[in-house]
DNA sequence: TAATAAATGCGACTATGTTGCAATAATTAT
DNA sequence: ATAATTATTGCAACATAGTCGCATTTATTA
C-alpha cells in the first residue's frame, strides 16, 4: 500500500495546511469547489490519519474534524493530547494549546483521548 | 410543557438508573425489548437533559450516550465536567470520577465539557 | 366525566460516513 | 518510451444516527 501523489490529496492537504482551524469533510468539500467526490475526501482524510499527517477529533455535534496542528508535532506534545474547542457562533473547531491532564485509573489502559471544549472564541465574543 | 409521567418515561428511567454505565438510544432500545419506539427514546432522553435528570456525551464514535450520573449531581462537581471513558472492548461509556480541569483561554466563554478517553477498561484488561 | 394538551408511534426525511465496483491514473518494471 | 501493476477515484448504494410532522393516544385538569 504504498501512497501515491494525486492532485486531490494535494489540494486537500493544502486546504488544511492553510486553515487555522480543524475542518470537516462538508467544510473541505466546499472549499474543492466540487473538485472533489465525498467519498474521496473522507479517504483521503482517513489516510492522512492512518499516517500520521492529520489527526481528528469528534466534536460534541457527532461529526469528525481534522487537522494538520503544527502544534502537536512538536515532541513534547504527545499527538492529539490537546484540547480542542468549538465555537457554538462560528461553528469551527480549533487545537487549543493546553494539553489534557487527567489521573492514570487503576487497571485501565488509555489510548486516546478526544477533549472538546465549546463556547464561544474571542472572534465571536 | 408541564411534564407527565408515562409508562414510556419511567422505563426508559429505570434502565437507565439501573445501569452503571452511559447508554446509547440504541442499548436502552433493546433493553426494551421493543416496547417503546425509536423516536419517542430520542425524546425522552432529550427531555431528560433539558430537565437535567440525565446528562449527554458524545464519544468519539459520533454517538451520543446518556447517564444519570449520581456523582455529578454532587454540587462540588459542576455537572458534566467529569471525564468520561469509552472501552473499546465491551464498547461502553462510563463516567469517570475525574473533573476536567482546563485553564480560561482569554476572552473565550466555555459553556460546556466533552471529555472522552478511549482505552481498555479494568474488566476487559 | 369531559376538555386539554403532552406524549406516542409511524413514516418520511436529513446528515454523516462507509463500501463495492468499474474506470482512471500514478508508479514501476521492461 | 511503453507496458504492467495497483493505488486512487467517482459513482451509486448502503448503513446508521438522529429529527420532525402529524394523527392518535393518554395523563392531567377542570
Amino acid at each position: 500500500m504504498k501512497r501515491r501523489n494525486t492532485e486531490s490529496k494535494e489540494l486537500v492537504l493544502s486546504i488544511l495546511s492553510n486553515s487555522t482551524k480543524a475542518m470537516s469533510q462538508d467544510a473541505i468539500e466546499r472549499k474543492t469547489e466540487g473538485k472533489i467526490d465525498r467519498a474521496t475526501i473522507y479517504r483521503i482524510l482517513n489516510r492522512f490519519c492512518e499516517d500520521g499527517i492529520a489527526h481528528k477529533v469528534v466534536a460534541d455535534d457527532g461529526k469528525r474534524y481534522f487537522a494538520i496542528c503544527v502544534k502537536c508535532d512538536d515532541p513534547s506534545n504527545l499527538p492529539n493530547n490537546h484540547f480542542h474547542f468549538r465555537c457554538t457562533e462560528c461553528e469551527t473547531i480549533e487545537c487549543m494549546p493546553e494539553i489534557v491532564k487527567y489521573s492514570q485509573p487503576e487497571n485501565y489502559t488509555i489510548k486516546k483521548v478526544n477533549c472538546v471544549l465549546i463556547g464561544v472564541c474571542s472572534e465571536c465574543a
